[in-house]
DNA sequence: GCTAGTCTCTGTATCGATACAGACTGGATC
DNA sequence: GATCCAGTCTGTATCGATACAGAGACTAGC
């Protein structure tokens, strides 16, 4: 068994508090003791304070979790997760702070349990959709914790950092409206719970719970109403996840209409790419002239040509963490929204005249 | 101030080992008893067992570790760390563990204090280089700990996931010298602390201190001794770190040269992309041919068309996670070596005659 | 020579739970 | 009626540290 304190403290003859003190208050005890506690220590082998000791006593743990909807690994696949990761584990670096990360993939039972004992003092939740019981638990549990997608039930001293996603899925849209295309579908993966992969019939844009989903498709909608397209005329495809194959498993069909939509607008960068792979499948006589739209504006979507809307994934996760680190005072600048911005590449053309 | 377990026994007139049994063993109390236990949890708003507390009385943690030698925005970076990354999640999650990410990149006393405070049941180290302090502090603290680099003073019983680094190399360098190239770069990241970018002059290959990068230049050096190319006529080129920009950086020079090598192999992927980043540059009057071959095969490679040694990085990381978590009996099974392919793409080519 | 003040160091309470031995039921067994 | 046993529940020790009040020793000032 490795040394205690306690031994450390019989070894030197002095009490438990002073080793403790040579460790975490150098200044409470003489130069010349500390120097023998911390040879005794070296000595027996004793590693230094029991970290899940100290942060029992101490009421903190210095380290923040990262609270995902979906798969650890499927969270590193994504790309904007990532840099989203890469931002707030630099804001985390900064404060000499680990982030722990924490998935709610499996069942409920266990992933409540995964939340609950997370050894963390405050979370980022990175995107937790129907999963509220998640933010209860952390509320519950009395951590603070900073959320990147706007919800309803929000409290107003709530920390947020995030972008308008109606707004600027509404600028995409717009842009392709301004194309010129009528016949669209807009791309979406989980609208609902357990919904089949493929087209979908929703009388409402208000029926999707997922507060990003909603937001951006209402924005897609919104642009399109301004032209005179509603809601009923937009095709809505679900995709089972955020995946290129996912995505062009969800499109696959739709293309092989007779009159298949001339845009598809995607609620992700991901996805878009997805639908061009499924064009790129395709034979050239075959293959549909489609506008393709993502968001997120993503490394690989530059490279694809994708047009999109950008949005700071670093920035995001940096802020997240900065929120969760040092809390602002004044409650309104606990609520952050970042600017977005339109990128039109190749994707994105006007509609073939038929 | 949030209830405690006390608090819970004191509401329902039990003692606080019935509340803590009612949490987490179920089968040690009526059921009627734990309802109103459970009950009274809830009206309380008692967030069930501290996680800290908990941990400290069992002895376990629930999550583990994976250090880092550079900085955590950095490990979001390197796609072969993410994919690494993915590998240990996926795993992680398998078994019910959240992992920390720790990185040791500010200055030793403060990422020592990171290592020592790291609440967590067992490390996987992915890449440590002379932080063998880190490792001490791992033995020190009596953690578990899985290593992605072989060093030379592994203990015998150290768990291990790897690959044959030399081998590899030798591969893909054997490669490049069966297409007749002869006057050769070899371009790695941080060959010695503190050198300045770019060639560099080391009697021996065996000066290099990092096992990995230490490996894979002796296995390019191997492969050219074979043909008559001993050492003294390779051109070491160092860059400043593991990125496109470093690469780039490091090989400008070089490219610029009256005679610049036939061939680049580079000690990674990521830096071999960079030194196709730095030709692509060029005017294409001005582009010498040069074959570039890298390490790792990580999805942009393939892309790039990349000539390249893959390894299985997530895999790494999943095997590594598993050798952590549960711990093979037999000490030789917990030394994973891990197979290597060369993939030969577009970016190697036989010597162009002058 | 006495009081005040500063430096060190000690002792005890505390953080919030879990483990384990043992005590109390009530019913079955002999 | 005594014994045994399984099923429940309690009490106390323990995990490994830190916080805080306060005790001695020592210096300085008057």
């Amino acid at each position: 068994m490795k040394p205690t304190l306690q031994a450390v403290a019989d070894a030197v003859g002095v009490s438990r508090s002073t080793v403790s003190n040579a460790y975490s208050r150098p200044d409470q005890l003489s130069a010349a003791l500390r120097e023998r506690i911390l040879d005794a220590a070296r000595q027996l082998g004793y590693p230094g304070p029991n970290p899940t000791a100290r942060s029992l006593r101490r009421g903190f743990v210095g380290s923040i979790g990262v609270l995902f909807t979906s798969q650890l690994s499927y969270a590193f696949t994504d790309p904007f997760a990532v840099r989203f990761l890469a931002g707030v584990g630099a804001a985390a670096e900064r404060h000499g702070t680990s982030m722990l990360l924490v998935p709610l993939s499996r069942a409920e039972p266990d992933a409540r349990r995964a939340v609950e004992n997370a050894a963390v003092d405050g979370f980022c939740v990175y995107c937790v959709a129907d999963e509220g019981w998640a933010l209860e638990v952390i509320r519950d549990r009395g951590l603070p914790f900073v959320s990147t997608a706007a919800r309803d039930d929000a409290g107003p001293d709530e920390r947020f950092v995030g972008i308008d996603e109606r707004a600027a899925a509404r600028s995409v849209a717009a842009h392709v409206a301004g194309l010129g295309h009528r016949r669209v579908a807009l791309l979406a993966h989980s609208v609902l719970p357990d919904v089949p992969a493929g087209p979908l019939t929703l009388s409402a844009v208000d029926q999707v719970p997922h507060p990003t989903t909603h937001g951006r498709l209402a924005g897609f909608a919104d642009a399109f109403a301004e032209v005179g397209v509603d809601w009923a005329d937009l095709t809505l495809v679900n995709a089972l996840d955020n995946s290129r194959q996912a995505a062009a498993a969800a499109v696959a069909g739709l293309l092989d209409r007779p009159a298949p939509p001339t845009a598809v607008l995607a609620g992700s960068d991901v996805l878009a790419l997805g639908v061009l792979d499924a064009l790129a499948e395709r034979p050239a006589g075959s293959r549909p002239p489609v506008s393709v739209t993502g968001f997120d504006d993503v490394p690989e979507a530059a490279a694809a040509g994708l047009t999109t809307v950008r949005q700071p994934a670093e920035e995001k996760g940096r802020i997240a963490a900065e929120l969760l680190l040092d809390p602002p005072a004044d409650a309104a600048a606990g609520h952050v929204l970042l600017p977005t911005a339109l990128v039109v590449r190749a994707s994105t053309g006007p509609v073939p005249r038929s």
